[in-house]
DNA sequence: GGGAATATTCCC
DNA sequence: GGGAATATTCCC
């Protein structure tokens, strides 16, 4: 045994049970030297274990094979399982082998439920995830001061809208009365016989001129009536 | 000793080894039976401590007093704390007394670094943050959907002002120039000497008749000039 | 065969 | 005094 710091306390002593010729009578080698028996299991709980461990039972020697990764090799005889009480139980792992000693270090105890990394990810997880969350927090805020602004922009829009149109109305309203008056007035003075060559026209600073059905929203009832340039 | 079952071995096993008078020359409880003085710790180490657990080692006993809750009991003689090789150690519980063997069962083992709870406690916090992270962002897509729909309608409303906007500055002209027609024609139109009792009055619907600097965007220039009701 | 609590060891 | 790995026990 020279690397007594790497492996467990538990895979030396076994290694050193089994080489044991001492102990032969109730732990050794299989033929192949790739797995162990245990002979009378009894007698070995009672006088070869507490040589070695903390205790007597073979329930917590069979406890610390499991965890070591070790197998139960199963007897099978013409399709049954022998399961004869007090014989031989038979162990194996692949780096537990006779006169090889320098395997042990590949035998991994198994850790009891890995939770360590589990919960070293798990607060990683959670702090990314709780950046994230505090990330579209502040994205919300600020799609939502956005979102009012824009509500307010648009409310007075609306009211802008509704002023306008208002005031549309009531212009086109005079504009009704206006041309209402004109007509009114130009029929009042036609016996006047006020000659023109070309019907009056409103200064439009150079554009085509409109008609009067042209500035009024509504169309023309007759249109022939309505003809008159402004 | 009655409840065997509720209480770990090592308190039973200590409150027993202190309680009996055998072993008094080694371990024995104070004057007033609310602490236990260990005398001779190598002796007690090799002699009695295997006798009640696995093994014999003082470290071990006390590793596990620590694990348990006890403390070192300090003996302060003259302001110097006493440091004395193999002399007495005494340690003490709240609810490890002498005859009180039902107080043991308050004694808690410390949990090795708590992280089952905090797994535990962890996953549903994960849970939970993952779900709130979920629902902000279902928010987030609604928010952004009525904030484009918005947008659309905030760039609608702009147009239809500016249009309104358009619509009324061509319509302030078209007024504009129908008055001056007016003004004119009725210059031309005084020689005839058509008098009235009042002005002449556009249809205003049983309303206050507005002044033509009423209905006018701009203030009148001439006051005086500009009171004709129309 | 293995989960989980307690016990022992090792180490800071 | 206590963290952490290994060992032992208890239990499913």
């Amino acid at each position: 045994m020279k690397q007594n710091s790497n492996v467990p306390a538990f895979l030396t002593k076994l290694w050193t049970l089994v080489e044991d010729s001492d102990t032969n009578e109730f732990i050794c080698w299989s033929q192949e030297g790739n797995s162990f028996l245990v002979m009378n299991e009894q007698r070995f709980a009672k006088e070869i274990l507490p040589k070695f461990f903390k205790h007597n039972n073979m329930a917590s020697f069979v406890r610390q094979l499991n965890m070591y990764g070790f197998r139960k090799v199963m007897h099978i005889d013409t399709g049954i399982v022998k399961q004869e009480r007090d014989g031989p139980v038979e162990f194996q792992h692949p780096y537990f082998k006779h006169g090889q000693d320098d395997l042990l270090e590949n035998i991994k105890r198994k850790v009891s439920n890995a939770r360590p990394e589990d919960t070293k990810i798990k607060q990683e997880d959670l702090s990314n995830i709780l950046a994230s969350v505090q990330n579209v927090n502040g994205k919300q805020e600020s799609i939502d001061s956005r979102l009012n602004t824009l509500k307010r922009d648009n409310e007075g829009l609306w009211r802008e809208i509704s002023d306008l149109r208002q005031k549309h109305s009531q212009q086109q309203q005079i504009i009704k009365k206006l041309i209402q008056f004109i007509v009114t007035f130009v029929q009042k003075n036609r016996i006047m016989g006020l000659k023109r060559k070309r019907p009056i026209l409103l200064n439009n600073n150079g554009k085509k001129p409109k008609y009067i059905h042209e500035i009024y929203d509504e169309p023309p009832l007759e249109h022939n009536k309505v003809c008159v340039e402004v």
